[in-house]
DNA sequence: AAAATACTTTACATTTGCGTAAAGATTGGT
DNA sequence: ACCAATCTTTACGCAAATGTAAAGTATTTT
């Protein structure tokens, strides 16, 4: 359950292409010197962005990457999911089945279920945070309030207690 | 962003340790036999449990598995970090380096900003979920309503607009 | 004490993801 | 036409994760 490289590196550069707006255009030698990537690494995460229809690329000489549509109209669930694939496999019954054909618990799973909720619950995450979100100027990004529930599938019930304790993502 | 196989397979073995309290008690084979898992590889899973002080080996003959505490006081948060490690790499800015020493953003990074903000609204929900929650017998688990605010770090802040459409996982 | 049961550890083959490298295709300038 | 700049695609080597296999250690029963 983590951040893969493709997913933070892709979104880096879509945000530098985001801060030039819809009529600016960089190419990949400038994505990838503003963002401290190799260049044909650079080249490869753009080539996943245009197929997402996230950047529109233009060829030949003076050609360049440029943002597809206005960065408020970009969230991040989008993103994540074109740069590292659905959150939840459509197949995860059939992924993890261990020695089986199918999953033992094919019906009736409480575990699909619970990650099944979390997936939707990151993915109101993802979806209320857009790139112009990423791209203002303020030091620090606030929390609005939540919507009470997650429209998308299941989720956990409450439990007496919230152990949640020390997290240990630093923020320098 | 998605479950690995230790953080799935794992969880659903606890789980079955779960459902047979904190007296109870289950073999590597009986565990992999009721997970459909081959013996080797639950061998593996139940080791990294131990280990993390989440299952109590007795070895020898009638020796098994026991789950550590009661259910209701192990939350999916502790169980997912012990599988998969933590949700936002403590280093994060390291390993992300790209060509260089470190983030070109060594400071002021929304993104990393955005990503943290992330990894904390996943553990409030891991955190609130118990293996309680997970064994007992209802067949559908509902969300409670959120506190308004994610108190671990920083995350993202309203925007205009909420596309989140069609979400993919499924729950059969 | 010897043998059987069952956890523990280490090593290994396979697969997947990461990042690089190189050759190909398209456009614009001369 | 030709060349240069720039995106596009394919192929490759390396590292990490996955899952298996086998040898080792502890406990109980006989």
């Amino acid at each position: 359950m983590r951040i893969s490289a493709l997913e933070e590196y892709g979104l880096r550069c879509l945000v530098t292409l985001a801060k030039e707006g819809t009529d600016g255009m960089l190419s990949i030698a400038d994505i990838a010197q503003k963002e401290g990537l190799s260049v044909p690494y650079t080249s490869k995460l753009l080539s996943i962005l245009r197929k997402n229809g996230l950047v529109v690329a233009e060829r030949g000489r003076g050609g360049g990457f440029t943002i597809a549509r206005d960065p408020q109209e970009i969230d991040l669930f989008e993103v994540i999911t074109a740069l590292g694939g659905p959150i939840i496999d459509p197949d995860h019954c059939t992924r993890f089945s261990g020695q089986r054909e199918e999953c033992v618990h094919a019906d009736n799973c409480s575990v699909h279920e619970v990650l099944g909720g979390l997936a939707g619950y990151i993915q109101e995450f993802l979806s209320r945070t857009t790139l112009a979100d990423l791209i203002s100027t303020g030091p620090v990004i606030e929390l609005k309030p939540l919507s009470s529930r997650v429209n998308v599938q299941s989720a956990p019930r409450p439990s007496a207690e919230m152990s949640g304790g020390g997290m240990s993502a630093d923020a320098e």
